[in-house]
DNA sequence: CGTTTTATTGATACTTGATATCAATTAGGA
DNA sequence: TCCTAATTGATATCAAGTATCAATAAAACG
């Protein structure tokens, strides 16, 4: 959560459709903006319910072609809807606040490292990997999120 | 089946939905009885289509209980309803074979020493994780499992 | 610009996974 | 055995997501 370092490889949501060969429409544009506007995780039925004028399918369609292109990461939450956030970073995986379902993303190499040695120790060859860390952000401890 | 090495943990069925006072009924029983024959990953749908004599909301209640007690675990697939595992060792993880779907655990506690390190660079503060390693399985990459 | 072509849209119906309801049944203790 | 509370399961309902397809809008063409 630093940037101490260049810019991260965030991929612009427009171009990650253009690169679909997919064409730009005012439909399309309102669910692009609506999930760069707000930069915090969110679920289909959010932009649904925040986009009236846009078709459920419409909403559905365009975060699996973002999906898709990389431009967005799907995750999976127990018992309810996935989550999706921004893909900022190329490989990396994500905090999920306990409390308020916040999201965060974060990378750290001596992960990588170990899950790339996990090779001997497993059976079968290993194609990928996906790790979820629960928390309770600083917003929740600090007791900031009171109401419900 | 092979059970030469010794038996791990494994929490009794049975035992479990007792331990939570339950009662022992015929449906339940079924339900447990082919939860653990076949040692493998499952769906509810699964379940219930194994089981037509059991009615679908007990197949779902059934699974509720046991992942509640801790002798299931429930694993989130991008895609599709979650499939359950016989929880056999405390904490653990799993791999999932990407062209079968086989589901099998393992522990290593260099993983666990580095989650537990991974603290001073998260905000917030850990309350647990989850991980996942994509594999293909020996059974798929000696291409034994051609049939689909 | 207007025309043509093709992708896109979105209301609707449907599928799938899962839960709520509740009268009938059953387990287990007195 | 009888009593009572837990359980069952057919059914209805909910929720997330997809398929359909006539109407619409984008781009390409001239
Ligand atoms: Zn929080
Ligand atoms: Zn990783
Ligand atoms: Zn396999
Ligand atoms: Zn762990």
């Amino acid at each position: 959560m630093t940037s101490d370092t260049a810019n991260p490889i965030e991929i612009d949501l427009f171009t990650a459709l253009e690169d679909k060969g997919l064409r730009k429409t005012s439909a399309r544009s309102a669910v692009l903006t609506r999930i760069e506007s707000a930069n915090d995780a969110f679920t289909a039925e959010q932009l649904c319910r925040d986009l009236p004028e846009v078709g459920r399918a419409t909403v559905y369609r365009t975060i699996r072609h973002l999906v898709d292109a990389g431009a967005l990461c799907k995750l999976p939450i127990l018992d309810g809807a996935p989550m999706y956030s921004i893909a900022r970073v190329e490989h990396h995986h994500h905090t999920i606040c306990s409390k308020c379902g916040a999201v965060g993303e974060f990378r750290h190499s001596t992960v990588e490292r170990v899950m790339r040695s996990l090779g001997k120790e497993i059976d079968g060859e290993i194609v990928g990997h996906r790790m979820e860390i629960f928390i309770i952000c600083n917003q929740c401890l600090s007791g900031a999120n009171d109401g419900g």
